[in-house]
DNA sequence: CTAATTTTGTATCGAACGATACACATGTAG
DNA sequence: CTACATGTGTATCGTTCGATACAAAATTAG
């Protein structure tokens, strides 16, 4: 048994030409731009740029590719929860994770459409399991802040008579609604206007802030 | 030339079989639940009854049916819109609104899925008329509130310095991401929680309102 | 080296896709 | 009635779909 340069066992047999994680991307952009249906295996191997057994041996079948999709997807936004929940109060965390949403959704540098995977790519489907699937990885990051905003109600960085779970809820959804207007060619300042007025329906906004943060109204035409 | 009751033109030949508006409403609940690309032409004309070339008769392809649903459903909608528009303030209409999408994007009586056509049917495909058609659809709700904001505006029925565009682009990302929400399973309770921490984000709350109706905050645990 | 193992490229499978040809049914016009 | 026009049902078109069979290529194991 020989071993590569990360330890790990390398299998007998004739080594594979790609890169998972590269493939994986390409799949991503095929699936985002034209559904998980509207994703044929043709479109899907030229772009990956591998021929259908391969595609099989490592993924299983064309939902398989679109799990391994989703969890690539997941991974490349780690970062923005991470920097998200480790923000210092609530408030914070509703502002990073909408703007950091609007930012993702417009922002694509040409490598992927605009919007959000997760919200794009099969929300109705023939086979019910894909919009479950996608259902799944939306609720991951409605739950993740709930659980956040849980914490700062029992700290006492939320008033005691909030509901985590309808805040969580209300980002998650603001946030969803951010990507369809951004699928739809919605621009950056659009996005961050929506996100200046959903924060401040924020718990403490309308008044003088006791963080001393006394953002400024965000429905206004010209901020600042 | 003979007439109906109706006073239009009886055309000769054999008359239609079924009504138009009918089908049309079967169409909708294959295209909501499936999907535009995963709605097969055998899916549609189970559903509708009638045969593929009634079908291509009547509206010339998939696509052709396809937008046929898309002006049912707004008619079907039409209601709920007008009521929203004649509403006394720009509060009431984004309470009406964001309300009354949270109503029938859960209460469906079991006819329809849960959400809504325009957001579920196809934001991504591999025809990129059928994202732009549903774009066209949800633009045009956006409009009319944005007109109306403007019209309050110059009333002073709102702030000289808000910006009617904005808040209209974020009741619809907000009726948009509840809808999402409700796509997945969200109940009517969750979706009126959002409602009313949607509603704090408006012009005026936070403060004695003007109006006099001080609505309860929203985002707390146990409203009322 | 030979044997075993795994991936690759080509070529293609049966099923489902969107869309139609065509004969028959059912109406109006005169 | 005949002539014409339109819709219906059956049966099927060519294409594309997701998925594989198979043999050659490329590696490890011994």
């Amino acid at each position: 048994m020989r071993y590569n340069n990360m330890g790990t066992a390398v299998k007998a047999g004739r080594p594979r030409s790609f890169c998972t994680d590269t493939v994986l991307d390409r799949a991503m952009t095929v699936f985002w731009r034209q559904g998980y249906e509207g994703a044929s295996l043709a479109d899907l191997t030229d772009a990956m740029g591998i021929n259908p057994p391969s595609l099989y041996a490592a993924f299983g079948n064309k939902e398989g590719l679109f799990r391994a999709v989703l969890e690539r997807y997941d991974a490349l936004r780690q970062d923005l929860m991470n920097r998200v929940l480790a923000a210092p109060d609530p408030r914070a965390v509703a502002r990073l994770f909408l703007e950091g949403v609007a930012e993702f959704a417009v922002h694509t540098e040409g490598r992927t459409p605009p919007g959000c995977l997760l919200v794009q790519s099969g929300l109705s489907c023939s086979d019910a399991d894909i919009p479950e699937a996608l259902a799944e990885h939306r609720a991951e990051k409605e739950r993740a802040l709930r659980e956040r905003f849980e914490r700062d109600k029992k700290a006492g960085r939320l008033p005691t008579d909030a509901n985590p779970a309808t805040l969580a809820s209300y980002l998650v959804a603001m946030a969803n609604g951010m990507c369809v207007q951004a699928s739809a060619g919605a621009t950056a300042e659009q996005l961050h206007n929506i996100v200046e007025v959903a924060l401040a329906a924020w718990p403490g906004s309308g008044e003088t802030s006791p963080s001393g943060t006394n953002d400024e109204p965000s429905w206004r035409a010209h901020p600042g």
